[in-house]
DNA sequence: CGCATCAGGATTGTTGAACAATCTAGACTC
DNA sequence: GAGTCTAGATTGTTCAACAATCCTGATGCG
């Protein structure tokens, strides 16, 4: 999956964004130049290449002098997450066209979703989920806006990383999900509308319910 | 206004964001290493890292094994980044609450062009126009919608770069933009959705036309 | 004349070493 | 126990070098 083609300019970045999505590397985590550079048989200089990018993208944070740490997003980072979704998921689902291709996509997360929760994989679910909310921004069919809702997309799994990543964060969604496209389908804007939403505050609200019972198990801080 | 506080890995990256959305360097052409490197007192190196940053705001292409070349957004581009903007500045509009601080800013930028268009400054109006608009989207609370927003309106900045910059590409707004700023103050959400529509009609039309100039003056491609 | 081929030079990709600047951890003092 | 200080580790930054790649212009052929 992952091959050597332009190699190293693109591949560290590339294998790095795999590290933290995959949760190889934990949230807060801090990662020092000189064995992650060995590790992935790099050089230091190419390596700090592939965190500036990383860092842009908001996967990872920079500490002058301090070093480079895995991002760690907190309740007010959900908050601000879950605005920004709201503003561009509706603006996706207005801007909705009979037939798109993206619709399809959806409608493949869906199925991918249900067959995932069948072998009990909820790790597959929470990908297809996530795949299955792209998809949906790629109907105002706008790069740049799926650009920057992908990588807030990933901040979030870098969210999950955080709390226990359990099946009751991921299954109700699975329904809401198949409704919502439903209503799309349908050309039932107004529909549509309210069943994201639904989907956005109950998914917020317990995000954050999680990331609260979390503070309260572990030290506050 | 550009000290040196945590010096080179912030500097530079500022200095060369400065000089993209300044026109310093023409949007297409190609930045050589160890030439800038020079310029800027700095390392390859050191450079090259900063080029990560830009390129992953979108101001910078990098061209693997040919080199970083100024962005230069094209038609293609434009449409997107209006369809970006129709997503993200209706769910502004929509969020906006009264009182909220970005309204007096918004105000202000009003002010400012209007000084600017006094006193014959129309690369003022240009800016004032620009931060009027990031200052709406600031009504939605997000910084991780603001930033996003932010870095596609430096985009902008490099298409004006192509074309000829002149009056009537922002007189027009000024007008428009205080009208809309009105229609919000006065909480009249669904008039100041259509001014905005209106507004960002007229001005991406505008844009397009101007391209279409320059392709027909200059040669096709 | 147009076009393919092919050096040669220039540029980028990548590394390793080195040193300055800064931070971190542990020992020490009071 | 709190504050201070030194030693070690890490980051910041540069340089030099070489491999890999691209670009330019010259050459030769049809």
């Amino acid at each position: 999956m992952s091959q050597a083609t332009d190699p190293q300019t693109t591949r560290i970045p590339h294998q790095l964004r795999e590290m933290l999505i995959s949760g190889e590397v934990a949230p807060g985590e801090k990662l020092s130049e000189q064995r992650l550079a060995q590790g992935l048989g790099t050089s230091r200089n190419t390596l700090r290449e592939a965190f500036r990018t990383l860092a842009a993208e908001g996967l990872l944070i920079h500490h002058p002098n301090r070093g480079v740490f895995v991002a760690a997003p907190d309740e007010a980072a959900i908050l601000d997450i879950y605005r920004l979704r709201r503003v561009v998921q509706r603006g996706a689902v207005e801007a909705a066209l009979p037939g798109h291709p993206a619709l399809k996509d959806m409608a493949e997360c869906v199925a991918g979703a249900e067959q995932a929760r069948g072998a009990g994989d909820w790790r597959g679910v929470a990908t297809q989920n996530m795949a299955y909310h792209r998809a949906m921004v790629r109907l105002a069919d706008s790069p740049r806006l799926s650009a920057c809702f992908d990588s807030t997309m990933a901040e979030m799994r870098l969210a999950f990383g955080q709390i226990e990543d359990s099946a009751f964060l991921h299954e109700p969604y699975i329904e809401l999900n198949a409704g919502l496209l439903r209503a799309i389908l349908r050309g039932n804007h107004l529909t549509a509308l309210a069943q994201l939403d639904a989907y956005l505050n109950r998914s917020e609200q317990a995000i954050l319910g999680a990331f609260a019972r979390m503070r309260s198990a572990t030290g506050s801080r």
